[in-house]
DNA sequence: AAACATCTTGATCGAATGACCAACTCGGGC
DNA sequence: GCCCGAGTTGGTCATTCGATCAAGATGTTT
């Protein structure tokens, strides 16, 4: 009953899977219950995908996807300072309106840790890497050298991860928003204070552009 | 052979079972790998404790100890700036030290997460009270009002949180190292910054002491 | 309506898991 | 010396896992 195409019945399985990693974890995400989420069968989650693995495999790339917005959302931002806030802030409204894809996105990094080296890495690094690029084209625009952008997506990474897990963990929304500030805030003194620091030592080399 | 008595089996026990849930997960650590790791047998494991959640439970207790400890340490020191630096050094040089403590934590409070609300919340919600009782006491002291310390445990926390997934990710200790030089950083920018705004609006209110 | 590809399902397989048990073996107290 | 309890072990159980299959249902093309 109701024929849906297997390209629909993907996404359904990977959000399906999204939500069933939150709730259970990466081991916990059974493929019956995965199945079952997205009201389907077992059987017809491997007709759509050859194994379980293919299809964390589709989640791992959708989660990354979704970084990658929220991250290049934050491009047209003038300075420094503003841009990392923005990313900043753009990770932790997407934690904060979907919990689902914060937890997973911890469940999958601590998924990726296990898988000595390898592939592994990728959502974590792929983040940071694509953080650190937009920030260091904005800071060439602004003239400030590389070497003092360079932290600034660990840091990032570093508050947005505390934050979620802490927001997962107690899950209280009204608490979260509070804290969303003060991580801001955390951003905002660490970095003016750099980019002083910074900017005192080698004095504006504007790059040049129109 | 090599009759071990029971109290030091169930050490060997909690000890493998960090070790293992840190490399295969909370769900990957199975009763037989905890055993192999032990040196010891599956139905030793079950004359030494009744199940394997009896088992896990004192692992989280043992982490939790752990937590206690750290932060206890840090108490001595005499300013809430130096205080909340000891303690985030503290938890951070424990993640160092021990890659093994650090990634089973993470993987306790995410599975703790998932056994929805209840009990789960203990290892995070412990580590944050006991660190805001300390604080609190030092800020009694240096005549630092309340409501500036309360938000400290968080961004202890969080930066702490942040520095273990990155650290537990990419495996590097020279990268470590800096990073966690940076993180003290963020910390002291953003503390000392609070602190000499709340510092001028309310200024010192000197505690009766010898 | 016949033929065909696409989707859907219940049943079943081997492997791994947590738990349990009956039997064995030490080692100190009588 | 013998014996009783603490420690130890291999083997077995039901359950659940990922995966596969054969067969059925549905829609489209001719």
């Amino acid at each position: 009953m109701a024929r849906i195409p297997v390209a629909q019945r993907r996404r359904d399985f990977i959000d399906a899977a999204v939500e069933v990693i939150a709730t259970h974890g990466i081991d916990g995400a059974t493929t019956r219950r995965i199945a079952e989420q997205a009201q389907a069968n077992v059987a017809m989650l491997h007709y759509c995908y050859d194994s379980k693995e293919d299809l964390f495999a589709d989640v791992y790339e959708h989660i990354a996807g979704r970084f990658r917005e929220v991250i290049e959302q934050s491009d047209p931002h003038t300075t420094v300072l503003e841009t990392a806030q923005s990313i900043l802030r753009g990770v932790m409204e997407s934690y904060f309106e979907s919990p689902a894809f914060g937890a997973t996105t911890i469940e999958l990094i601590s998924w990726a840790r296990r898988q000595h080296g390898d592939r592994g890495i990728a959502v974590y690094d792929q983040a940071m890497t694509i953080g650190l690029d937009v920030l260091r084209r904005v800071a060439a625009e602004e003239g400030v050298g590389t070497e003092v952008v360079d932290d600034i997506p660990y840091v990032i990474g570093a508050l947005a991860d505390g934050f979620a897990i802490n927001y997962l963990t107690y899950g209280d929304r009204t608490a979260a928003r509070t804290q969303m500030e003060i991580t801001s805030g955390v951003l905002h003194s660490w970095l003016s204070e750099r980019l002083h620091v910074a900017g005192k030592r080698s004095p504006r080399k504007q790059a040049s552009r129109a």
